[in-house]
Order: C-alpha cells, then sequence, then structure tokens
DNA sequence: TTCGATCGCGCC
DNA sequence: AAAGGGCGCGATCGAA
C-alpha cells in the first residue's frame, strides 16, 4: 500500500514486528550522485511505499526503523540498494543480514540463463509487469539528458517524473516478487546450502565497502596514454588507407574486400578474422596482404584500449578521480565473482619481457591514493593444484609442496617438456577436444591424441577425477564443490563440469578468505579494493603492512585439503601503480614478527 | 533511431 | 559424437 499520513502507524508497526524485509528502492538514476526518491519494504503481512512527496519527511521513519531493527534484509541488487538508502541516510543496524536474492537463485540452480528479477518470478510463475510503465515513460518522454565527461548526450529515464500513483503501483510489485522469492528460495535450500546464503549475505558487505572505497585513476596518465594511442590510430588507419584506398572499418567484412585472398568463416558462415586467425596468416602471406593485416592488428589493439579502458574510465570516475564498479558476487555459474561498470577483471597487463613495449599501460593509470601502497596477494597456481589435490595425484602433490613447478612435475611424470605439460594441463582442466588440443600443440590429432594418451597413463588419477566428475554430472545432473556449491549442467554440457568444479573450487577459496579477513577486527578495518578471482589487492598504510603475513596466512589456510596439497600466495608491492612494471615481490618470511621494510627499498629489489 | 546478434578481445 | 571454461564490453551490421 501507499504509505500517508494516515496508515504510516500501521505500517511501521507491521514492519517492527517482522524478522524479515525485502526492500527495494526507487530512485533519480544510477550513477554515484543519484539517490533514492523511494523505499518500498515487504514483509509477510504486506508491502508499504515510502515517498516523501506523499509524507512529508517519511524517511526519517525510515532512518529510525533501519537503524533499530534487527530484521534480516533482502534485496535484488543488495549494494545498490543499500547505496540508495544510504543517499538519503537509512543506515541500516549493524547486526542486519543483506540478503542476495540472485545469490539465493544461483545457489537453487547455477545454470539458468537470466537471473534479473524478471526471469526469477517468471521461472516460479509470477510475472514482473513493468511494460506498462516503461511504455508510460517513453509516451512521456520522461528522460533527462545527461553529458558525460566528453560532453556526449545519454538518455536516461527519471522515474521519479513518474506520478506517484502510476510509480507506486509498479514498485510495489517488484518488493512483493523479492519477498514471495525469498520465500521460495528458503524452502529449496537445505541447511547447507543457506549456510552459503548467509556466507554470500556477508560477502555483501566485504563487497560494498570496496565498491565504496573504489580504485583511484590518475586522469592526467588516462589523458596522456589515450591522446598518445589516438594518434597511433590516426597514424595506422592513414597507412590503411593509402595501401588500401578504403577507409579502416574495423570488421571481417571491410578487411575481406581489400585483401587478395579469401578469409577462413566462422561457425555462422562469415568471413573471419580474428587476431589468432590473422596472426597465422602472416606466416603465409606476403607483401601488401601481410602488411595490411599488420595494420589491422596494431589498431584494433590501440582502438581497444582507448575505447575499452582509458575512455570508460573517464566517464565513470567520481569527482575525486575514484571509479566504483559494481560486483557481482552471484554473476557466474561458478561462483566467481563477475565486475562491471567498469569491468577491472580484464584489465590489459604489459608483458615485462616485451622488447618494444607500449609506450603507456592501462594498469599504470590505477594508483594508490595518497600515502598508501599497493599490496597484492595472489595465488599460486591455484586451479592446478586444486585439481591435483581433488584427483588425489600424489606424486605431483609431493613435488609442488617441496617447491617444485606445477607443470614441471607434471611433465616430469609423463616424460615431456614443460612446455607441452603445460598446454595438456590447461586443455585437460578446460576440457578441450583432441583438435583443439592439436591446434595449441602444433601438431596433428593424431599426434596430439597420444600424447594425451601419455599424459593420462601417467596421471591416471586426474583422469579418474575428470571422468568421475562427468559421470556423476551426467548421472545426477550436478556436482559439489569443496564448498558444498551445487554446479549444474545439462548432459550435454557435462564435459565442462570438472572445469566449473576447479574454477567455482578456487572463487569459493577466495570468497572465504574475504569473508575471514572482513570479520577479523583488525584486518577487516583494512583497505581491500580489488578481486581479480585468485588475486586480492589491497591499499594500505605504512603502518599497516604489519598485517600482511595474517592474511597471508589466512588465505593459505582456506582451502581443506583433502590429499595434502596447500595453496600457497605471493605477495608484491606497490607504491606507484598496479603496472607489472611497479609491482615488486615482497618477501613476507614465515615469521609473525618481521621487520617493515622500507618501501622504496622494496621497489628497487629485482622482481623474481 | 533502436535493438539484437555476431564477432572480437581483454583478464583469470 | 564432440565439445577450451568463466566473464564484460565495444564495434559493426542488418532488421525492426
Amino acid at each position: 500500500m501507499k504509505v500517508t499520513q494516515d496508515n504510516i502507524a500501521d505500517a511501521i508497526l507491521s514492519l517492527r514486528g517482522s524478522s524479515v524485509l525485502a526492500v527495494d528502492t526507487e530512485t533519480t538514476g544510477l550513477s554515484e550522485t543519484d539517490k533514492a526518491f523511494a523505499v518500498i519494504i515487504a514483509n509477510a503481512f504486506g508491502v508499504y511505499y515510502f515517498d516523501e512527496r506523499v509524507v512529508p519527511n517519511v524517511f526519517a521513519e525510515l532512518r529510525v526503523l533501519f537503524a533499530t531493527t534487527p530484521a534480516r534484509l533482502v534485496f535484488q541488487n543488495t549494494k545498490f540498494d543499500i547505496r540508495m538508502l544510504e543517499s538519503v541516510g537509512i543506515i541500516p543496524h549493524s547486526v542486519s543480514d543483506w540478503y542476495d536474492l540472485t545469490s539465493m537463485a544461483r545457489i537453487v540452480r547455477n545454470d539458468h540463463m537470466e537471473y534479473n528479477l524478471a526471469s526469477q518470478a517468471k521461472r516460479y510463475g509470477m510475472q514482473k509487469l513493468d511494460g506498462p510503465l516503461k511504455k508510460y515513460i517513453k509516451d512521456n518522454n520522461l528522460f533527462e539528458e545527461r553529458t558525460n565527461f566528453f560532453g556526449e548526450v545519454e538518455k536516461q529515464p527519471r522515474y521519479d517524473w513518474v506520478p506517484v500513483d502510476i510509480m507506486c503501483e509498479y514498485a510495489l510489485m517488484d518488493a512483493r516478487i523479492t519477498f514471495a522469492l525469498y520465500q521460495i528460495y528458503l524452502k529449496l535450500l537445505d541447511d547447507s546450502e543457506l549456510k552459503l546464503a548467509h556466507d554470500e549475505a556477508i560477502l555483501n558487505k566485504v563487497c560494498y565497502r570496496m565498491e565504496r572505497l573504489g580504485m583511484r585513476v590518475d586522469t592526467d596518465k588516462v589523458f596522456e596514454a589515450m591522446s598518445f594511442e589516438g594518434e597511433m590510430v590516426e597514424e595506422k588507419q592513414l597507412q590503411y588507407l593509402e595501401l588500401t584506398n578504403a577507409e579502416f572499418v574495423n570488421s571481417a567484412k571491410s578487411l575481406q574486400k581489400v585483401l587478395s585472398f579469401e578469409l577462413p568463416k566462422t561457425d555462422k558462415g562469415n568471413p573471419s578474422a580474428d587476431a589468432v586467425v590473422l596472426e597465422a596468416l602472416l606466416t603465409t602471406v606476403e607483401g601488401r596482404d601481410a602488411e595490411i593485416i599488420r595494420l589491422v592488428l596494431d589498431i584494433r589493439t590501440y582502438e581497444k584500449r582507448i575505447s575499452t579502458y582509458y575512455r570508460n574510465y573517464l566517464i565513470m570516475k567520481d569527482k575525486n578521480n575514484v571509479i566504483h564498479p559494481q560486483m557481482w558476487i552471484a554473476g557466474t555459474k561458478t561462483g566467481r565473482f563477475s565486475y562491471s561498470d567498469p569491468n577491472l577483471q580484464n584489465i590489459s597487463k604489459d608483458d615485462p619481457d616485451d622488447p618494444s613495449p607500449e609506450r603507456y599501460s592501462v594498469r599504470e593509470c590505477f594508483v594508490p591514493r595518497e600515502g598508501r601502497v599497493f599490496i597484492s596477494l595472489d595465488y599460486s597456481q591455484m586451479e592446478y593444484r586444486m585439481a591435483a589435490d581433488y584427483a588425489g595425484e600424489t606424486k605431483v602433490i609431493e613435488a609442488v609442496m617441496n617447491g617444485a613447478d606445477f607443470h614441471q612435475a607434471t611433465a616430469d611424470m609423463v616424460g615431456i617438456n614443460r612446455k607441452p605439460a603445460k598446454t595438456l594441463n590447461f586443455a585437460v582442466l578446460y576440457g578441450a577436444g583432441i583438435d583443439k588440443i592439436a591446434t595449441m600443440l602444433k601438431t596433428t590429432p593424431q599426434a596430439a591424441n597420444q600424447l594425451k594418451t601419455k599424459y593420462f597413463l601417467n596421471l591416471a588419477k586426474i583422469e579418474r577425477l575428470i571422468d568421475g566428475v562427468i559421470a556423476t554430472g551426467k548421472a545426477r545432473g550436478f556436482v559439489f564443490n569443496w564448498a558444498g556449491r551445487k554446479l549444474y549442467a545439462a548432459k550435454e554440457f557435462c564435459y565442462a563440469l570438472p572445469n566449473h568444479l576447479i574454477q567455482g573450487g578456487g572463487a569459493d577459496v577466495v570468497k572465504e578468505a574475504m569473508r575471514r579477513i572482513y570479520l577479523d577486527p583488525e584486518l577487516g578495518k583494512l583497505w581491500l579494493v580489488l578481486q581479480v578471482h585468485d588475486q586480492l589487492v589491497f591499499e594500505l598504510l605504512p603502518e599497516e603492512l604489519v598485517h600482511i603475513p595474517r592474511i597471508k596466512e589466512i588465505m593459505e589456510s582456506v582451502y581443506p585439503a583433502k590429499n595434502g596439497m596447500k595453496l600457497t600466495v605471493d605477495v608484491s608491492i606497490s607504491r606507484l601503480s598496479l603496472a607489472e612494471k611497479h609491482m615488486r615481490k615482497y618477501d613476507v618470511g614465515s615469521s609473525r614478527h618481521i621487520t617493515v621494510p622500507n618501501i622504496q627499498e622494496a621497489e628497487t629489489k629485482v622482481c623474481s
């Protein structure tokens, strides 16, 4: 119901008595400067729409309610709604859980195509009907034209311009659905799955803090890099024009027109010209065709860096030059995080061995805030190690525990070189077929098959693990990872389950480490700013470096080895930026009572 | 003008 | 029978 002066007392009374509240916000937009204009709360008895245009100062009542109720809060997009609640001063009680509907939906079943509220509702016979609302906004042109950093206009729907009564109707529906779905998921989850859901709720708090802290960018550096690489694009495009007599267009179709030979085809029958195809062609093609291909590869690289990275950083930074990405804790079917706006898990890396590196690096644009340093803690070969441990491949485990490199250890066992062993480890873990392995090894399918047979002959436990996982998946529809997360797959996709098992197992290791660090009274205060699958990045003050050994210990102790394979973490440090060339190995040692090394000294050490 | 499919490519 | 896993996002192209 719409909360008015007349019914507000009853509404608050009802909400006060609830142990679970489903909460939704309606906002002026999605950006850092936007605010909530309505708060909708559902409980078992009803659903209530709070809007200050209906009851002046009604959020004051909600401030009191949220500050005092220990009720569990349930959201469809938790961190967004928490931010919007805080935008109007509504701060939830510290003991309240922040449950996330999508997390629960993923735990129920991880392999649906979509997890937005409408899809979730539909799955359980409900309908989120927002077509008419969208139509109303369109028909009445309730869009604001906002200009971004580059002065470009972006049209944004303004739900706060919709008449309150219309808005109320649709808003009530979403909160009601959220509450209903929560109840459904509760029934569907068993105790161990409920534990997972609760763990994800804790993780929401960890990630909320990470998003709020964000990552600082060096704006001058971004500008410099962008303009330099923009000039490179122009130069190369001019060369392309002179060579082909055609304007550069980045599509295989356009490229086909200027080449003297037929490009291979994609699965859909279109001309194919990705980097792998073009690089391969360069070994056979000469002259003008080769020159064109080199130009295309170069232009693509520069354009990618400009459009995907530099440009977006300028558009997305706040007034303090800080980027606040969105972390999606239930963004993947394996249990990994995903990141968006922008994605900070795919920032280009530079090859430290490249003899002619790019003048600018994208990672260099990310810099620690005043007085702080980046500390990166990376799990070493996490997924390979976990695979060996799951399989119980004793000799490999023993060798790795004695300091051997994983790929070398497997190479020794199979009796081949490290390089093909590495390729095979990779291929086997990812479920590659023989033809694919042959391509990767640059050999014939027959030879690849022989090698694979030899591999499994000597690493029989790995083969048994893979076969077992696939068989279980086919028979039962899902497998469990170490953390109790169920990984579902349709029969025809069970070949991917070994990979999901390992990838998801690694994801849960990092998630658990993040929680333990957050829940520690001292470590929880530290600035954790980035997670990249097997890596955590902190931004620390010099006096906080003493905590690193304990962080490392926690990370290394999360995974309960079945067969003695421990996970280890490498630490690196930089006070300059995230770029590889600035990160230096940081020796933590085994003792807790280490002295804090001088940061400058740490940076001059040779990176090993 | 808008939208979806497709391709391509960055990371782990 | 064969299958390289997981993401987000930009550009292009053709249809709506």
